[in-house]
DNA sequence: CGCGATGGTGAACACCGTTAACTGTTAACG
DNA sequence: CGTTAACAGTTAACGGTGTTCACCATCGCG
């Protein structure tokens, strides 16, 4: 049952949240401090214990909530259209905005993380559950867009024997896509990571002024792979 | 001249920097800090300001000795063919092997840089002196394979006009190259720099268990869009 | 009513980057 | 050769961080 105390307990989770991410956007990850939180709402730094095990798991939590914010835009965004085909490029251009628009949250969720190696410790914090649900947005919309219409199996040569062995292994994750789609489908969501990481981490303006109008030709080329016709620039 | 005292001080700089680098690989980018790196050759924090004027001139110091070291040895790798299409997937092979080799290194380069949008403050500092002599080892690769056979022009219709004007205002920059070609340029680093960073960080690891052959795939796929003959898998 | 869980506090620990004041050593110059 | 100034290093200290501990108030339930 939820008693009252319970309910003032998810409100006060939910401003130490509130205030860390207004700290977030403000001055960037680093400024993020169990302090600063704490004296955004008037508070002493060890009360935060009461509600997070550590400064890693608040951070940790405000992740998992941007995963879902963002899940939330990009379905909005996704919804706009009734064509998958358009959706696909909703999606990738939606995810360019946020992303844009919030830098500092971006880099939050997708910058180097941390240098643990530790590969076979598959941790299941909620960032990462929410991380699973926002790329099924991604792999669901690719897979119904397959489904619709086929993509054009990429040459045999291209992929090599044990590039396809692999794929095929990951098949059933995919919906049952055959390994050429799943190359198609990964090739979709590489570049664009690339794309978005590279001009949102400012490395690109020794190339490119603006680069929405490089984003989209990319974009234009990745549909035209996966056999969409989608319209020509301007 | 060079005194003794200027050698010796040469030398403890080179001691700092190394000592900064074991932790670099040991702990990561947070491990290196003013004190650790202090204690490791058995001096005290303020000793290392005769040095360096802040923790932030360390790092940005070990960022550039970091490019430099990653750009001889991809000018190594490239040297290893005279043919300047094998060379172009020396390079890309060098860079996803050192980055393997070295992800800590690799992150503190290429990672969430500074959320500082100040563009027009063009910083000098050696790390960016360093990193462009890192990108001129592909722009110059590029730019010599183009010449010797130039890439097949994309359609004009996927650029679009205003695309098409940025590319050709910075056509000086890349060598005389037209639009076109300077796109493909383009793509070929955004491309190669999104599957590393991927590869890298572990964000690929959902997908596929060795990204190796899935990178040589999509090198074939440049390759192919630059106009090279490349070899088929296996 | 009473009692225990809950939420909050201040003090303290160990670490961090940085600065200031101070002390030897060492090179350069009259 | 002796003086002097720059150099390299120290300790002490300041403000900052994440975290733990002991303690106290308050609120809700049996």
């Amino acid at each position: 049952m939820e008693t009252r105390r319970d309910r003032q307990r998810a409100a006060t989770v939910a401003e130490i949240k509130a205030a860390a991410r207004k700290l977030l956007v403000a001055g960037g990850v680093s400024a993020v401090g169990l302090r600063a939180v704490a004296r955004e709402l008037g508070l002493s730094a060890p009360a935060l214990y009461r509600y997070f095990a550590s400064h890693e798991d608040l951070i940790s939590a405000v992740v998992a909530d941007l995963y879902d914010e963002l899940t939330a835009y990009l379905v909005a965004e996704r919804d706009t259209s009734g064509d998958l085909g358009e959706q696909l490029f909703l999606v990738a251009g939606g995810l360019r905005t946020w992303a844009l628009e919030h830098p500092a949250e971006f880099g939050l969720l997708f910058g180097a993380p941390v240098p643990n190696p530790n590969a076979d410790d598959h941790e299941l914090t909620p960032g990462h559950q929410a991380a699973m649900r926002f790329g099924a947005v991604f792999k669901d919309l690719v897979a119904k867009v397959y489904r619709q219409q086929p993509f054009p199996s990429p040459p045999e040569e291209l992929l090599g024997a044990e590039l396809v062995a692999q794929l095929t292994q990951k098949s059933e994750f995919f919906d049952g896509m055959p390994p050429g789609a799943v190359y198609l489908s990964l090739t979709y969501w590489t570049r664009l990571y690339g794309l978005i990481c590279m001009e949102v981490f400012g490395q690109l303006h020794w190339a490119l002024d603006d680069a929405g109008a490089y984003f989209d030709a990319q974009l234009r080329e990745i549909g035209e792979a996966l056999g969409l016709d989608c319209p020509p620039a301007e």
